[in-house]
DNA sequence: TCGTTCTATGCAACTCGTTGCATAGCAAGA
DNA sequence: TCTTGCTATGCAACGAGTTGCATAGAACGA
């Protein structure tokens, strides 16, 4: 249940609605956590239940009111309690390099638009996160000296930074093998 | 359900039981890929009852006897219809990343042992994956010229080590940031 | 001989996550 | 006015994945 934990997290940084964390989940903290909306209206509820949030309705001009969530004390307990725990070292799930050993039985040339596809994916993601840590961190506008808060925000964020360039760079290896392989061996 | 695809590439590569596979699922397949036995298991009868594989009992000498599998006809279509569909690039769970967003809320330098943990973990990874490479790949017993479906183990593998190199960068980069917290902003 | 470990398969219950659908207020433009 | 789109919340059903448990043959060492 480590969306429990995102959810408080991202509502220690900034209460907002279901709708709101959506939103979030689009974005910063989905860039290495993700949640549908559905998910999220479901946990809410139930964290509510449990008194591990706070609810306030706020009416609003121009759009449907909103109900705002708020962590309550025994929500940051057991955040914290999280937090003293060991967790297990992620894994990953890659169906892209399931693909890719896949494709020795079928044509591996067939595969390189989507492995291009991908690539291209990636680069906007390195662009949209390089352009977020100029805005928020390295840039003219950006507070010095920084919180605790936001030095963590921006160590999490230069991870993103890494990991897409790795796989730019990992899918341009890929590239080359694909077509390395259509040159030498074709099809049957 | 890409656990179908997956189980259907690793039985391509090479038939076998629903044990084999659950420790494929260990070590190279699980290296992008993770299942327990009890989904495999699961799955495996599924997708012959299906008909997209194949079983045949193997008594065995000094062990349990065994159910192989094998990819029958409308499996290998099955898998292949799947290689030209275009799928999702991967989102991460990185629970590492929650938790050091959430420290912020709680006692930065009391992650410092979790993340030192992780290191570790993906070092040994690392290694692993460089020896498997040495002996399946680069190594002096490694065949050549390897066919398309050893190459492209290769490159999957290639993309495991970029992984773990750059996690364990990353986790060095963490670890500064998490002592230089420590000292200019002690815990509450 | 007795407990442990490894191979090998499986059920049942549960939780997590996804998909499809539904509602409703308001804004903006055709 | 009518449609489209954005904000905002939610239900119901399904599928994927986890956890706990159970069985059983054989090897191995204490």
């Amino acid at each position: 249940m480590a969306l429990d934990h995102a959810i408080l997290v991202s509502l220690l940084e900034r209460p907002g609605s279901g709708y709101e964390l959506a939103r979030r989940f689009e974005r910063s903290i989905g860039y290495f956590w993700t949640a549908t909306h559905q998910q999220i209206y479901r946990v809410l509820k139930r964290m509510e239940g449990d008194g591990l949030l706070d609810v306030r309705d706020v009416p609003q001009r121009g759009r449907p009111d909103k109900k705002e969530y708020s962590v309550a004390g025994p929500g940051r307990a057991v955040l914290a309690a999280w937090l003293h725990e060991p967790i297990e070292p992620e894994s990953l799930r890659h169906d892209l390099a399931v693909k890719i050993r896949g494709a020795a039985f079928d044509d591996p040339a067939a595969l390189i638009h989507e492995v291009e596809r991908h690539h291209r994916v990636h680069g906007d993601r390195l662009a949209h996160y390089l352009a977020g840590e100029r805005r928020d961190f390295t840039g003219p506008g950006a507070p010095s000296p920084p919180d605790a808060a936001r030095e963590l925000q921006h160590v999490v964020l230069r991870g993103g930074i890494a990991y897409e360039r790795m796989t730019i760079a990992w899918l341009d290896d890929v590239l080359a093998t694909l077509h390395r392989l259509g040159r030498t061996a074709p099809p049957a």
